[in-house]
RNA sequence: GCCCGGGUGGUGAAAUGGUAGACACGAGGGACUUAAAAUCCCUUGGCCGCAAGGCUGUGCGGGUUCGAGUCCCGCCCCGGGCACCA
């Protein structure tokens, strides 16, 4: 009987699923092992040979632990929520859930076909209403959870709630604040706390929450309609599609995943991860250590001092707003009136300060001869408490206001009982008309915008060290201190510089990296150590988005500054010995100071602690690390996500009680965006949440959020949900969470360095925190597959030339037919040397002359022509790969015409064919390289396609689909098959003792194949499996001793094939389950051993010698044989070394 | 620029510091067959040689070692990640 692949497959894929075979109970008895495979999107062009690569992997070590014993969880699922079915649907108006469920039938089709282990009775869907459940749970235990510095872990909110109450909430506090996107809202006494109204308790909280709402940057897609993550945007457009994306500032949901950067760092080192993956955390994370650094500002001489006229108030130096003549008097005074403020105010500020908008208020703030209640001084906006005092004093007020407005500023004033009694309605006043106005002063992502002390201009730095060689200082185009720095005289080369750098994209800035600009502000700041004047310059150089958005500018010390220094002629410190600084900075950190000051003499390390040390007794500074993690943007204007389970009452986000999860998506009439730009759930109807019964009758309705959560919410904790996935009270019970536990080999491409793999194990930590499970990593062996690339394949177009007056009118451009010609053709074409290149541009000319039937004036040579680019990535035309014959390069035209494409193209052939060029590519549909793997099963079998896959190399390696290897796999099932078929092809083996060769092969193989796969070393397996059944087959061997343990032993790799040899040996139950055979050394001990002899490390000869004789003996008999003396030529040998078991080398 | 990988026959690739190229594809030759498929055998890094054999060979240049694809130093090239990150 012949090895008929199809039919064994067929049956049993049948079988398995009748018999339940890859069931998985939670079993505490047995240990366990838990592999998984990375969630797939289930997409609707299907799986290619690329992705099985992976699950083949993870299903081989799946199966060969079953055998060793373990309980194994290998469960497979799907990550349904995201784009492409959304865009889809605002296609075709089809529904992304009806997309979604033809999409995942076709995946577990094919799925099925390769023979997995997978246990589908625990399978999950992220947009499945029971999984999304508790992806909304724990969004909601994030709302619930701040993070507190000092236990190094989330806590409950409720927790912080009773530590304002009992201690406020003092500047320490403050360090909770890690995130990119808030402001700190100021110190508090528990009294005030307890003053606070509900509203202004909820908003100060939403400051600790781990999920929080904030005004953001974040990166926005117009072109998808929503925001990104910083890992979905690579070099300034979309990952998915490649749209511009550009940065905005909108009202967002964030996690605050900054508040574990250290805790994700420190972490890897105790993963079993890829020093890849894991350096790319690192480099995500990016950890950098140093000092901030506070440079007091020095204020210019007022215009008034010199004798100028009176200056209006946007030409002073900004911060300075009071009028010179009376400032100190009212500094007193402003300074009283913040100590005790009236309740309307108190009560205002808390709200304002609270609101994080319009840039930063300032209370008590002197403006000319006037104290204001508040101020935004970027917004120019003054806004007065006025008591009943005010009524007696409306004329004297009036000429306050109009001395204000001629300053620039705006006023909003309102009465005491105003703020008291109506209060939110006065905060919406406020902040609409902040938002309506515009900022003078860019408003700041800076981190590090304190709002409280004076004037200061902070910068990060990791060299503290170099603090003597600060020349200059650096802010970012959109660090809110350029406007109120700028002098009046520098004010509009400023102002240009800083429109100019801002509306410049990143791509731009990117791009001309090398190009140094900037500008100087006219202000000066003091350093803190010499108390020298330090030049304040805006430079673009500087990132707003990173540290302070300030630099100190060491150029001596730093290559950035250098050139900035030296573009615009500033001072240039040495600041370590032997450093050139004529041609550039010495950014050696094992370098020794030479600037003059306490520093030198130091070596680096030593002076960055004692620059610290000082910089903290003199209160100007303090050691300080610094990420570039940013919080993770949480909210997309989509559709087709989870949606976020939080209602919204006066403004306040607050959480749907758990009793209402699953929120489900609504039903909308459209997949787009409102009219008014508001995602698409704000279409849906009624979505609203009322807390009291009778919804919407009399009860309070609240509008619930519209925007939906990302594409890895679910995808963040969905390997906890395949521990118990059914479980309606949990999002697993604490009995299986404890049994399973962490994954013990996850396998998928490392594309999710940075994205999935990151927020995975945040949302771990994050739940460990918080005491729902017991272990804070998800995944303690990670392994990365390698792609499998495509080759595309492509074509050169022809292009007649136009415009050129010599040509015919009546040549039918437009109607015309694409031309195209292979590369052998565009070859020669390029190659005006080459012996054929006059016949073969004489043959396209006459070719396209012929074709389209025209006649020229005499002596022309017609038509003019040229010819696409050879490069498939950029200009070359793709075609689709089915098209190509047997030998992988010539274009089967008829096939290619048949597609729609180039029905009416035409193609040059030269030398009989149409030549086109193979390029190795990412396997995509849209690039017409994909390999299907149901057509390689359908000719060769799954269990063939398996064993190919792992053969092509090692599992981590990139490589191309190549079939010109499949024979061989496919060759060795047979022969392995034949094994147990005598002649006439019946089944038939023996049940005599093995022979010592036999069981030699035998115990070789089931070695090398169990340490190989705990290696994840699958193509040299697969090699050792030839190489037995080649043996065994010259042995003729039949013994069932023998290949019984192989049909066990190949079983995770073939199992199809493995079955039916296991049921022919007269098994009723199925190989899976058969306990994997050992290997005996006893069988691999050899007698002797053939010594390759070398002289001078070249091998000569090959004498054979028992293993037991010890190396001195060995020697003597080398020495003695006449092969070897022939070659000494009677010369003692200098040295002779014996490894025993491996080699003689004779040193002459 | 920085940080990770990697560079071995015509191809995919093996190789705890110890006989480089296992295994497989492809190619060439042969057997069986009317023929094809299937199967089996031989050859297959390069160069020289009828042969025995010799020389050479793991991106390049050095080094360590009795012995280096493997370890060290300096380059070149390819793939991936990060990037005016202070």
């Amino acid at each position: 009987m012949a090895y008929e692949h199809k039919e064994i497959e067929k049956k049993w894929r049948a079988e398995w699923a009748k018999r339940k075979t890859y069931r998985v109970e939670n079993n505490p008895s047995r240990p366990k092992y838990y592999v998984l495979d990375m969630f797939p999107y289930p997409s609707g062009a299907g799986l290619h040979v690329g992705h099985p690569l992976g699950y083949i992997a993870s299903d081989i070590v799946a199966r060969f632990k079953r055998h060793q014993g373990f309980n194994v969880l290998h469960p497979m699922g799907y990550d349904s929520f995201g784009l492409p079915a959304e865009q889809y649907a605002i296609q075709t108006g089809q529904h992304p859930a009806k997309t979604t469920e033809v999409n995942v039938a076709r995946y577990r089709e094919q799925l099925d076909n390769i023979g997995f282990s997978f246990d589908w009775s625990r399978e999950v869907r992220t947009s499945d209403p029971s999984f999304y459940k508790w992806t909304q749970w724990i969004f909601l235990q994030l709302f619930d959870s701040w993070y507190d510095p000092a236990l190094d872990k989330a806590r409950p909110i409720a927790e912080l709630i009773a530590r304002f109450e009992a201690q406020g909430c003092t500047g320490q506090d403050a360090s909770v604040l890690t995130g990119d996107v808030e402001e700190f809202i100021g110190e508090f006494s528990a009294a005030e706390w307890k003053s606070f109204d509900e509203r202004t308790k909820q908003l100060v909280l939403q400051h600790f929450r781990l999920a929080y709402i904030s005004d953001a940057w974040v990166n926005w897609c117009p072109a998808l309609g929503t925001v990104l993550a910083n890992d979905e945007v690579k070099d300034g457009v979309s990952e998915r599609g490649g749209h511009p994306v550009e940065r905005k500032r909108m009202k967002q949901w964030s996690l605050r995943i900054t508040a574990y950067a250290q805790r994700l760092l420190d972490g890897l080192d105790t993963l079993d991860w890829s020093e890849s993956i894991k350096e790319a955390q690192r480099n995500w994370i990016g950890r950098s250590e140093g000092a901030t650094v506070r440079f007091a500002l020095t204020p210019n001489p007022s215009p008034r001092e010199r004798g100028t006229a009176q200056p209006t108030w946007a030409e002073r130096p900004g911060y300075l707003t009071a009028d010179g003549t009376v400032a100190g008097k009212l500094q007193d005074l402003a300074r009283e009136n913040r100590k005790a403020p009236t309740e309307a105010e108190e009560k205002l500020w808390q709200q304002i300060r609270a609101h994080a908008t319009g840039g930063r208020i300032r209370r008590q703030h002197i403006i000319d001869r006037y104290i204001v209640d508040f101020v935004s001084l970027p917004k120019r906006l003054v806004i007065e408490v006025d008591g009943s005092i005010h009524e007696a004093r409306q004329e004297e007020d009036a000429a306050r206001t109009a001395r204000l407005k001629e300053l620039g500023f705006d006023v909003l004033r309102f009465t005491n009982d105003e703020v008291m009694a109506e209060l939110p309605r006065v905060v919406d006043t406020i902040k609409a008309t902040l938002d309506a106005r515009p900022n003078v002063a860019h408003s700041s992502p800076s981190p590090s915008e304190k709002g409280s002390g004076g004037e200061v201009i902070e910068v990060f730095t990791t060299r503290p060290d170099t603090l003597f060689g600060v020349s200059f200082i650096t802010l970012a185009p959109e660090h809110e201190l350029v406007p109120i720095l700028t002098n009046a005289d520098r004010k509009a080369e400023v102002e240009a510089y800083v429109e100019k750098a801002k509306n410049r994209s990143e791509r731009e800035r990117q791009a001309e990296v090398d190009k140094v600009s900037g500008v100087f502000t006219g202000s000066y700041a003091k350093h803190p150590f010499t108390g020298a004047d330090v030049p304040v310059w805006v430079g673009d150089y500087v990132l707003a988005g990173y540290g302070t958005g300030a630099v100190m500018a060491v150029p001596g010390g730093d290559q950035r500054d250098w050139r900035f220094a030296k573009h615009f002629g500033l001072p240039i410190i040495a600041v370590t010995e032997g450093a050139d600084i004529d041609k550039e900075a010495d950014e050696r950190k094992d370098a020794t100071i030479s600037s003059e000051g306490f520093l030198k003499g130091m070596k680096v390390p030593q002076a960055i602690t004692r620059a610290i040390q000082e910089l903290e007794k003199l209160g100007a500074g303090e050691g300080k690390v610094n990420f570039r993690l940013r919080d993770a943007a949480f909210g997309r204007q989509r559709y087709w996500g989870e949606p976020i389970p939080i209602y919204y009452k006066d403004g306040i986000p607050y959480p749907l009680p758990e009793s209402e999860l699953p929120l489900k998506l609504p039903e909308v009439d459209k997949f787009l965006p409102t009219a008014e730009g508001e995602p698409p759930l704000a279409r849906a109807k009624d979505w609203s949440y009322s807390p009291l019964p009778g919804r919407g009758a009399g009860g309070e309705v609240y509008p619930i959020e519209t925007t939906t959560m990302p594409g890895w919410a679910g995808s963040s904790w969905y390997f906890l949900r395949y521990m118990d996935p059914h479980n309606p009270e949990r999002f697993a019970s604490p009995e299986a969470l404890n049994y399973w536990k962490q994954i013990d080999l996850y396998v998928g491409g490392s594309e999710h360095a940075t994205g999935h793999l990151l927020y995975f194990r945040f949302w771990t930590k994050f739940l460990h925190d918080r005491g729902w499970i017991d272990f804070d990593e998800p995944a303690k062996k990670l392994v990365n597959q390698g792609m499998i690339q495509g080759k595309s394949a492509g074509l050169v177009r022809v292009f007649l030339h136009r415009g050129n007056k010599d040509l015919p009118k009546d040549l039918p451009y437009e109607k015309a037919p694409e031309v195209f010609m292979g590369f052998d053709l565009h070859y020669l074409l390029c190659q005006p040397d080459h012996a054929e290149y006059k016949t073969a541009r004489q043959y396209v000319v006459d070719y396209i002359t012929n074709f389209y039937n025209v006649t020229y004036p005499e002596g022309k040579v017609y038509p003019d022509f040229s010819v696409g680019r050879p490069d498939l990535f950029n200009k070359g035309i793709l075609i689709p790969i089915e098209c190509i014959g047997e030998d992988e390069e010539t274009v089967d035209i008829l096939k290619l015409k048949q597609n729609n494409l180039f029905s009416r193209a035409e193609f040059i052939e030269w030398k009989g064919r149409v030549v086109c060029l193979r390029q190795v590519d990412k396997m995509s549909k849209s690039r017409w390289n994909v390999v299907n793997p149901d057509d390689i099963i359908e000719k060769y079998g799954a269990d063939t396609l398996r064993l190919y896959e792992m053969f092509l190399g090692p599992l981590e390696q990139s490589k191309p689909w190549d079939t010109n290897g499949i024979e061989g796999t496919f060759r060795f099932l047979r022969k392995f098959w034949n094994l147990f078929h005598g002649a006439g092809d019946a089944f038939g083996v023996s049940d005599d003792a093995p022979t010592k060769p036999e069981l030699k092969i035998l115990h070789a193989t089931l070695k090398k194949v169990s340490e190989d796969i705990e290696k994840m070393s699958f193509n040299t397996s697969v090699a050792q499996f030839m190489i037995a059944v080649n043996e065994l087959g010259s042995l003729k061997c039949d013994k069932r001793a023998v290949l019984e343990p192989l049909v066990i032993a190949l079983a995770p790799f073939a199992p199809h094939i493995a079955e039916e040899l296991w049921q022919k040996l007269g098994h009723a139950d199925s190989v899976t389950g058969a306990p994997w055979p050992q290997w005996n050394a006893e069988y691999l001990v050899e007698d002797s051993f053939s010594y390759p002899i070398s002289f001078n490390g070249k091998t000569r000869l090959q004498l054979e010698f028992p293993i037991a004789l010890d190396p001195k003996s060995i020697e003597a008999a080398v020495l003695a044989n006449p092969e070897v003396q022939q070659r000494l030529e009677g010369k003692a040998p200098k040295k002779v070394i014996v490894v025993p078991k491996r080699i003689v080398n004779i040193v002459v």
